[in-house]
DNA sequence: CTCGTTGCAAAGGATTTGCACAAGT
DNA sequence: ACTTGTGCAAATCCTTTGCAACGAG
């Protein structure tokens, strides 16, 4: 389904250098991040059962928060929290902000660039290094708006 | 202990006009938000419980819950999630916008101010509005800044 | 008196942890 | 072989819900 080799393997390396070993759980689980962009850990877990098939075992959901756990250490993945009880992980390599629809959930994803501006200012005034990536803005998309102002 | 006036009482004008009730247990939570800057539901009842004293008795856990959620939608107050399993909630009358420590979990308090640029230039672009005191932002405090680059 | 509210306890969903076994190196 | 990683199940944490008793209007 898949071609084997959407990684440059920089996760191999990764985990040699510190002793850790390269599991197959550990390349899915990377993986299932690239194919969604926008998983939890939920949905992470199902889809990785859906590719395993009816007959091949998916990780246990155990396995799966502590790979991301570990996946973000590595600075391999991401997450950010956009609401109640449901981070999101994506991989490191695109970076974006996220923006959710409090309405609907949509997730849009922004260049993070627009938060330069912010940054600069939180440095400035409270000595903050602002972490953009982990950054969710919140509030009502265009659609959400106009079905919103029908009422 | 407390003045009972903290509240020009827009709570028992919003109440009735919806045929809702004034209860004591409504005021104390609101009262609650309003004391702790940023509070946890938990904490709120926490707040609460010390409040009472040894033989008064706080509301219930559930209690808070539901009417931290009824006081939101009434608008007197907000909520924002700062990270895993913690939304804090803050009075709506100071506006703010808040900033956590991704080390120490301290949370600095910012003039939303510093958004307006991102919210014209995500209204513009995606025909977004953005919900300023909702946001979260994420970063490193100076102290923890200094901290970490001492090891 | 009537219906919104509360307290208590039990139910739920999401994430974490302990441990013995399986698997990378 | 040696040690890390995994699966499974139990434990936690946070929040929600059902229901009978309580209290505001």
């Amino acid at each position: 389904m898949a071609d084997h080799d959407h990684e440059p393997v920089p996760l191999a390396q990764q985990l040699r250098s510190r002793g850790l070993r390269l599991t197959t759980q550990r390349q899915r689980v990377l993986e299932a991040v690239g194919a969604l962009e926008h998983g939890t850990p939920e949905q992470i877990g199902t889809w990785l059962a859906e590719q395993a098939g009816p007959d091949g075992a998916a990780p246990d959901t155990s396995t799966v928060y502590r790979n991301l756990e570990l996946l973000e250490r590595l600075g391999l993945v991401w997450h950010t929290h956009l609401g109640k009880g449901a981070p999101v992980y994506h991989a490191a390599q695109h970076p974006h902000l996220h923006v959710v629809c409090a309405v609907c959930g949509r997730i849009d994803s922004v260049d993070p660039a627009v938060m330069d501006g912010v940054a600069e200012r939180l440095a400035a005034d409270l000595g903050y290094s602002l972490d953009v990536g982990h950054v969710a803005l919140s509030g009502t998309c265009r659609d959400c708006r106009a079905a919103g102002s029908e009422s």
